[in-house]
RNA sequence: GCGAAAGUGGCGGAAUUGGUAGACGCGCAAGGCUCAGGACCUUGUGGCCUUUAUCGGCUGUGGGGGUUCGAGUCCCCCCUUUCGCACCA
């Protein structure tokens, strides 16, 4: 830092942030709304935050400050706001610490959430706090237990067994959304396969209500919306069985493309197919097949499904009988399948499909070709053989070994059928209702409509959760906890060494339990909830937190929500959006709101970016190194300018670099608001006069800044608000530096900057406000209201084009005529010039914008 | 591979229904004020050309074509980048 003495303008401002803050914090209910009047309201909403120890940084404030600047406009603009924020409390990373420091997860939690609190504060950020909501207590948790209980009731809560993700590093089973791309959500750790007994939620029941639901989000992120639509993953086609005549089974097939049953040539199945076990029975390799069928279960995901992964199968020698074609196909085993799609099995069609061709072609199996090739697709093929055949030539190789004429890649269009019994000659689409329907005529299957999504797995093998409320008595086997019990309450004294798997298991008091049927001794379950289920309703405990009867009140409910304008990150594409749409149709069903849908309009921030060591520009995080600290900042700053810079950067939707130079000109800008206001005020005119006449530039060039300014600020534009301000400023200063300026419109002007700075600007914007002889705080003393007719300047500056070049720009006044702009455009020199000798052919006049004469 | 979004000065980014490209800011340059400037104020700033200076000219929104009096914006082809999905039968 420098030795030289410090401008004592920052002193200022940091001076005038703290006296700011303090009345707000004095006087909340001057500044918070929390009664919605009948009629106007808008429910707000942040993503419910995490509260990690770390400190908020740079990138972490872009939301905030967003919805802060948000919020403070429609005050402003007299509109009733409802801007609650609360704690995703529960979650790993507290049992964590807890391990590694012995600090009970409830403790560090909660001084998290005071340290977060602090921050939030200093930013000059409001928030509703008499609303809050912390995930981790009982009155909040226990109508998560209450929920799963409705749930169960309605057989959408249920146990089942079968192939789960388990995250090695948190020693805990994940749901399919936490395990994208098969690595852990939280710590990127390759998951692996476990087969276990396990809670889920039915979210699978509501595939086609979820999916259907996504038309209706017009004021959503397309991209949101086609990233839920894709993991939905609805597929349309056809269940056929296959008979396995030496078992006296049937497989069940799921095929998108019934109308290639005719060439499926094997019938393969998932390593994890039920069916396996029989199917290796008496095989006289039996050994050595269970060896490979469990070596590719272990699998990490990761491996398993890697791009570019190895196709490996293994005949079982079993035969099972193509029920359109007759013929007995082989029966195969293959990694590729997975086992928890459609039925776990396949219709192999090499000849149509790119999969089923790559395995074909490695173990032999035939390719029957049944569906003919559309005229532009065999040309383009041509050419790509022709292609192939040079690069065989110069490989020395062969085509597909051992098969005569077989195509070099599948042909996966559309197209007529041949070699397909009574169908052929139809067209692909006509063909696959035909043999849809006859399979479901002979009872071997029918149309069918699947989907990629999977159940929601909720148990977690971790302390730090909500208890799932279950008992499991010897006698009875599993049994809800009554209603009347609730909440089942988490143990506070439960061991955390990070051993042994969870802690619960280990608090006898807990564990130890009568059953409520039988009232004999019975053990609590000990899993607890994905702590997805809090974030999926909390938006509506937020209107009623303290209700000890009910989650909500449905009337009050129904009165704010669904909420108006949610805020967050996109990484919540799929996860919590989805979770929380599949509550609100639960919701629906259970009577208690009257919506499907409960975020009308999603704005997704776009995350701050910056140059890491490694020089690559990478997400801000503390972990990358790249982290700009926000405390340090704002202290030698102040909010104000840090906000500004933030919102400043660009569109607030993309992601925006963060440079460290760049803040200095939204700061200096600040600093020159202070002075012009205060140089105006020291010339003793009246800071609250009026204008002496309503149609003057200065006043024109007043409703025009509000204009657009509110206009930005309504299409979430804030970067273009800020500079928009900053032109208006500019002008401002001119007035106050202007001895024949009306003192009136000065002070007017100067009031309405001040007003329009502060969404952005707050604590200044009141200070000036205040020092102008403002009575009221600016977040209640309304929004400027600007003329349309009044919000352009009186002469219009018009492009003058000769043949559609711009040659010269002259000055007329607003709402003149072609004709005068031509005889303007006439009389300057350079168009004469460029006219000279010419003839006109045509005249183009665009009212107060352009003239376009074309001449030859 | 499939899907989506986006390519504009040295940089971040502006630009209503096609109508003066580069607002605003950073950076840079010159000047002022200063013992000093990494503070502040003023001015300039896409490139090339012309001019003592003006006036002015050419060119310019990833590349190529098209529509139009007029294209950053609309249409076709191509290139690049980012993001999402990725053996889903």
């Amino acid at each position: 830092m420098s030795s030289v003495t410090p401008t004592t303008k920052s002193d200022e401002i940091l001076r005038i942030e703290a006296k700011w803050r303090e009345r707000w914090e004095a006087d909340r209910a001057a500044f918070v709304d929390t009664e919605k009047p009948a009629g106007e309201g808008t429910y707000l909403l942040v993503m419910l935050p995490y509260p990690s120890g770390d400190r908020l940084h740079v990138g972490h404030a872009r939301t905030y400050f967003l919805t802060d600047a948000l919020h403070r406009f429609l005050r402003q603009t007299g509109v009733t706001v409802f801007c609650p924020m609360g704690w995703d409390a529960f979650g790993l990373p507290a049992e964590n610490y807890a391990i590694q420091k012995g600090i009970h997860p409830r403790t560090s939690t909660l001084a998290n959430i005071a340290a977060m609190k602090e921050q939030f504060r200093s930013w000059g950020v409001l928030y509703d706090w008499t609303k809050e909501v912390t995930t981790c207590e009982p009155e909040y948790y226990r109508w998560n237990q209450w929920f799963f209980l409705r749930l169960l009731e309605k057989g959408l809560a249920v146990r089942k067994k079968s192939a789960v993700n388990w995250c090695p590093s948190c020693l805990t089973v994940l749901a399919n959304e936490q395990a994208e791309g098969g690595v852990c959500e939280r710590c990127n750790t390759p998951v692996v396969p476990r087969e276990l007994e396990q809670w889920f939620l039915k979210i699978t029941d509501y595939a086609e209500r979820l999916l259907e639901g996504l038309d209706t989000l017009g004021k959503w992120p397309d991209k949101v919306v086609t990233m839920q639509r894709n993991w939905i993953g609805k597929s349309t086609g056809a269940d056929l069985d296959f008979a396995i005549p030496s078992l006296g089974e049937t497989v069940r097939v799921f095929t998108t493309r019934p109308d290639t049953v005719f060439g499926a040539t094997a019938l393969i199945l998932a390593p994890e197919h039920a069916l396996v076990p029989r199917l290796l029975e008496g095989n006289p390799k039996r050994a050595e097949l269970e060896a490979w069928v469990a070596s590719v279960r272990s699998q990490e995901r990761i491996v398993r499904e890697a791009e570019g992964a190895e196709k490996d199968g293994r005949d079982t020698g079993r035969k099972a009988i193509n029920p359109f074609t007759g013929r007995e196909v082989p029966v195969w085993l293959a990694n590729f399948v997975i086992a928890d799609y459609g039925t776990g099995a396949l219709m192999a069609v090499p000849a149509h499909d790119t999969r089923d061709f790559d395995f074909a072609k490695k173990y032999g199996i035939p390719i029957v070709k049944v569906i003919e090739e559309e005229k532009k697709d065999l040309l383009r093929k041509e050419e790509e053989e022709e292609t192939a055949d040079f690069l065989r030539r110069d490989e020395g190789q062969g085509g597909a070994p051992g098969i005569a004429g077989a195509p070099s890649a599948a042909y996966t269009g559309e197209g007529n059928l041949v070699a397909s019994g009574p169908f052929s000659a139809e067209s692909s689409s006509s063909a696959r209702e035909l043999i849809s329907a006859e399979a479901a005529r002979r009872g071997i299957g029918g149309p069918r409509i699947r989907y990629r999504l999977r159940d929601w797995l909720i148990s977690r093998q971790r302390y730090w959760g909500t208890p799932i409320p279950m008992i499991h008595c010897e006698k009875d086997g599993w049994v809800p906890v009554p209603e009347k019990d609730l909440p089942v309450v988490l143990p506070p004294d439960a061991p955390f060494t990070g051993k042994g798997g969870n802690p619960l298991e280990k608090v006898a008091s807990f564990v130890n339990t009568t059953c409520p049927r039988c009232a004999g001794p019975a053990r609590r379950e000990t899993d607890t909830m994905d702590t997805f289920v809090d974030s999926s309703w909390y938006y509506l405990r937020y209107v009623d937190p303290k209700n000890d009867r009910a989650p909500f009140d449905a009337a009050i409910a129904k009165e704010w929500t669904p909420v108006d304008q949610y805020i967050g990150g996109i990484e919540h594409a799929i996860l919590h959006l989805l979770y929380a749409r599949f509550f609100a149709r639960i919701l629906k069903d259970l009577g208690l709101v009257p919506f499907e849908e409960p975020f009308s309009a999603l704005f997704n921030q776009g995350m701050i970016t910056r140059q890491s060591p490694t020089g690559r520009i990478e997400k801000m995080s503390k972990s990358r190194g790249n982290a700009v600290s926000l405390d340090p900042l704002i202290a030698e700053k102040g909010a104000d300018a840090v906000r500004a810079f933030v919102l400043f950067l660009g569109p607030p939707e993309k992601d925006a670099e963060w440079s460290d130079e760049g803040i200095s000109g939204p700061e200096r800008f600040l600093w020159r608001v202070r002075s012009t206001v205060d140089r105006f005020l020291q010339t003793g005119a009246d800071p609250q006069g009026q204008p002496g006449a309503a149609d003057t530039p200065a006043a024109r060039a007043r409703h025009m800044a509000v204009k657009r300014v509110t206009e930005d600020f309504r299409a979430f534009s804030f970067h273009t608000a800020v500079a928009h301000l900053m032109e208006f400023l500019n002008h401002a200063t001119t007035l106050v530096g202007d001895a024949g300026a009306d003192p009136g419109e000065t002070a007017t002007s100067l009031r309405t900057l001040v007003t329009l700075l502060h969404p952005i600007a707050p604590h200044l914007s009141e200070e000036l406000n205040e020092r102008m002889g403002g009575k009221k705080s600016l977040l209640v003393s309304g929004w400027p209201a600007y003329d349309p007719a009044l919000a352009e300047m009186e002469v219009a500056s018009i492009a003058v084009q000769v043949s559609g070049k711009v040659r010269a720009e002259i000055k007329l006044r607003r709402g003149a005529d072609e004709k005068e702009a031509l005889s303007a455009a006439e009389a300057n020199p350079v168009i004469a010039k460029w006219l000279e000798g010419k003839q006109r052919v045509k005249i183009i006049w665009v009212q107060d914008r352009l003239l376009n004469i074309v001449a030859k």
